[in-house]
DNA sequence: CGCAATCAAGTTGTGCGCAACTTATCGGGC
DNA sequence: GCCCGATAAGTTGCGCACAACTTGATTGCG
């Protein structure tokens, strides 16, 4: 089982690379701008999202500079509290999320499974994610 | 579903990582391990363990050599082709395997997840998984 | 036979993912 | 007001993953 949800997951990024490349982007970096394109004229912090995507500073700072290279994403110190860095997007960073509106379908297509497949898949793994965190916070 | 996928598959090896640590193994090294303990005395090239685990040589070569500096594993030229290389266990790598017989059971109670449960992801998974790469050929 | 295309493994470079550590800021208790 | 523990982000180091390339061996076609 562990090994099919390791070839599982590695596979799926197999079928994001080609199409998120079209953008210049990689998965970690796309699931950030998801982040971020829900939560509009929010800006969460680096913390927020680390919460969000289950990754830590030493992964995001580095992913995040990258994307604020490219023009996407601004991180401004808080004013309220100088150790905070918020995150938020730029005109481009929107504009973008359009043009990738029909990245999910073209996805889910691709993985040959059925709607209701899907949502019984998202719904297990959901939980054995949430098991384990649970399990790690005692 | 995409983001749960990745999630569940990073949680999992949260939980394989205090597991192997007390073998000074990783997760990739581990599923190597898995390979060559079900086939032992055949001792499979480089490639044909990439083709098991879907791993390129380029993150195979790395891996079999701290593999072989840990003392578990042999790399030897084959001399019928002097192309190939042939990954074969030491005593030391076989003893290993006892040692380590108790992982799989370890790892599925800490999903939470019931024997059936397991089965049925582990069906979903490896079908999501060679659909997609059944596709990459084509 | 000779050589061009193919193939196996290894190398290089980039980007995660995470542990361990550093730096700078904040807040609470005295 | 000051210090001490806690907190936020960043840095360093290591091990995958994967693309692109290199090196050396092999195969097959003329």
């Amino acid at each position: 089982m562990c090994f099919a949800l390791y070839a599982a997951s590695r596979a799926l990024t197999d079928v994001y690379r080609p199409i998120l490349d079209e953008h210049g982007l990689t998965y970690p970096q796309y699931l950030v701008l998801l982040v971020l394109w829900e939560r509009d004229d929010d800006a969460p912090t680096v913390s927020e999202l680390g919460a969000a995507l289950r990754l830590d500073s030493g992964t995001l700072s580095p992913l995040l500079k990258r994307l604020e290279a490219a023009g996407l994403v601004v991180r401004t110190r808080s004013a309220a509290d100088e150790r905070r860095v918020e995150v938020g997007l730029t005109g481009q960073g929107r504009a973008l999320r359009e043009r990738m509106g029909d990245v999910p379908r073209r996805v889910a297509t691709a993985t040959g499974l059925t709607e209701a497949e899907l949502v019984f898949l998202h719904g297990i793994l959901t939980r054995v994610t949430e098991t384990i965190h649970r399990q790690k916070e005692q």
